[in-house]
DNA sequence: TAAAACGTTGGAGTGCACTCGAAGCAAGTA
DNA sequence: TACTTGCTTCGAGTGCACTCCAACGTTTTA
């Protein structure tokens, strides 16, 4: 339970931008530190520093990207092709274009899933409404 | 492949109401035969007609019941979930305040699952138009 | 300084929702 | 009748996304 206000950590430790460490990017992305090891063991994670003993510190620039990928992570999209963006983005700026298609294609997915969604919703409140009504019929 | 129309079952084949096989309610409904013999084990399906030789004969009134399956699927909702709904009408109406309140919950996770993907469009859209300039910048 | 808390690794395990295979009947077609 | 297709059961296998373990090193607190 470690937040971000601890003893040592986060803001200012030797000078230089400030360090997350792993139990503290889990507090406040709520994933496991076991997760965070994960996503930077497939390459999901772009590559964190090290502490002088080897630790993980994590900076602001990966808090925001692990902001972005649980947005991808809530629209559904496989770690597959998080890591294939990933890889698009470590890979430099020529593969813009991809990266681009694969950030519309998701849009896609997600508009789609929005519209089941409430397709979903519509059904769900016809069955409500009945149950509202005292009278028995035929429940499924 | 062979759907509806097939040549015999399907209408009226011996008098009573429509029958369909398992693989005709595969091609209907995208699942695969075996799973919904799954179903059926699991307490997911409300118990099918069998023919003379054993053989599963869904009605209409199953095919109801797997669309609106279905539709609970697409809210994530998890199968032993909907096996605990399949139970609730199985034993009654007794249990029709419970079955509200469980459609109410379910409700109420499909609004928040919407709200989540709209915020994440939001964010696709920033991402997107960010690619769509040409300046580099900072590519996350 | 001693103890507690936290970090590291590789690899194995978990839970979910299917998904498939094998062996064996049964029904319809050439 | 022979063949093809489809059905049955049970149990094992798959793919995904974590999740945990063991053994050990580091850092912080009392």
């Amino acid at each position: 339970m470690s937040a971000i206000a601890s003893t040592s950590t986060a803001a200012s430790t030797s000078g230089t931008r400030p360090h997350y460490t792993i139990s503290e990017v889990a507090a406040l992305t709520g994933l496991t530190a076991h997760t965070l090891r994960w996503y930077e063991r497939i390459g999901l994670m772009p590559h964190v520093d090290r502490s002088h003993t080897g630790q993980r510190r994590f900076s602001e620039r990966d808090l925001g990207w692990l902001a972005f990928v649980g947005k991808l992570r809530l629209t559904g999209m496989p770690v597959a092709d998080m890591v294939r963006y990933a890889e698009l983005v470590r890979e430099g700026d020529h593969t813009r274009d991809e990266r681009r298609e694969l950030l519309e294609a998701t849009r896609r997915d997600v508009l789609t899933r929005i519209t089941e969604l409430q397709d979903t919703l519509a059904v769900l409140d016809i069955k409500i409404s009945h149950y509202g009504t005292v009278c028995g019929g035929t429940p499924t």
